[in-house]
DNA sequence: GAGGTTTTGTAGCGGTTGCTACAGACCTTG
DNA sequence: CAAGGTCTGTAGCAACCGCTACAAAACCTC
């Protein structure tokens, strides 16, 4: 064990941390290889092709995420809607997820391009995070299930037009939205 | 005119009809030029360089966009929150919309990523479809520039879901949000 | 230790990348 | 017509791309 062994487990966390670090644009085979300590060539012998290395590493991803999410699971319940959205904007805007961001948005893209292992990757993490929300509601929520994907939708769409430039008009269209029938003014 | 004039005018067309069609991630510049009908080596002489070139591509898309808008603009105001989404959706929904959804996320990707110009393109387009927006609201909402924002983020929020497969959780939180305080049933 | 399979290094192929050097065509101004 | 700037075609550079051929290690089994 003097050398690190070199499988397909133990050079998928490496190359992850590169793709999240350096953008998934610019993932090709000889830097992705440098970054987990190996050649090229070896990538090839493990993965057969740079599209199945790719896709396999953006369900390690996935699947990363959702532990993540499950360690961060334990929690007590939020008392409102408004609660539950400020937690989750509060953990995503933090500096340390930007990586993150930036990752799933070029996810979300190779998605919409039909790239191979995107919209699995993708459609993995919503739903993992779907499930979280809900385990999330109020305890008194009265519609748990249907308000959980009405917040997804208001986060994402909050969080697409953060990295857009319009943080500013996310925020509005979440006090707009959580304080329509809400108790407090301004 | 026997031989069509090329300058950063007639180019810029015919190139971002290749990178709707193409993607922005192969927008080399040979591919880009052949498209064009003239050689890379043109296209470094009008733009300078790559990157300017796709700065400029990328504003000259936003500024078709906001045409397109305004050409959709005269049509009656809707009569519901609902309707105005509903609209929206409809439109965006439009199989002739997908290769400009897919060019979205990849500009939405690269402002994530701070790619130059990119940013700059995705705000002017969100900036200018939410005063389109606003324009559409109700003329009885109670908050018009509020629920504009409001239904940005929801409609963003869906059109993401809906690219990486989560249609369904896109339209049940549609159904959630807008039909909550609503007066029709189902 | 022989034989066979699995793993790895070296070298390179054909292709593409952004960009440039050079020269010739063109068009305008004197 | 000459001079001088604007425009464009040809050729090529150095770097990189995914991938492969070949051979040598390393290993495991008998």
């Amino acid at each position: 064990m003097s050398k690190a062994q070199l499988t397909r487990e133990t050079l998928l966390p490496m190359m992850a941390a590169h793709v999240l670090a350096q953008g998934l644009g610019g993932a090709s085979l000889r830097p992705l290889a440098k970054a987990a300590g190996t050649s090229d060539r070896m990538l090839i012998y493990h993965f057969g092709n740079k599209e199945r290395l790719i896709a396999d590493l953006l369900e390690y991803v996935a699947q990363v995420y959702s532990e993540r999410l499950d360690a961060g699971m334990g929690q007590e319940r939020a008392l409102t809607r408004q609660e539950v959205v400020a937690r989750v904007m509060a953990q995503a805007g933090d500096p340390a997820m930007r990586p993150f961001m930036a990752l799933w948005w070029e996810i979300v893209a190779g998605a919409a391009r039909g790239v191979s292992g995107h919209r699995e990757a993708a459609e993995a993490m919503m739903a993992r995070l779907l499930e979280w929300l809900e385990g999330q509601m109020p305890a008194d929520d009265p519609d748990p299930a249907g308000g959980a994907r009405y917040l997804l939708t208001l986060i994402e769409g909050s969080l697409m037009l953060g990295t857009v430039g319009h943080a500013r008009t996310a925020r509005a269209g979440l006090h707009a939205a959580l304080l329509a029938g809400g108790a407090e003014g301004d």
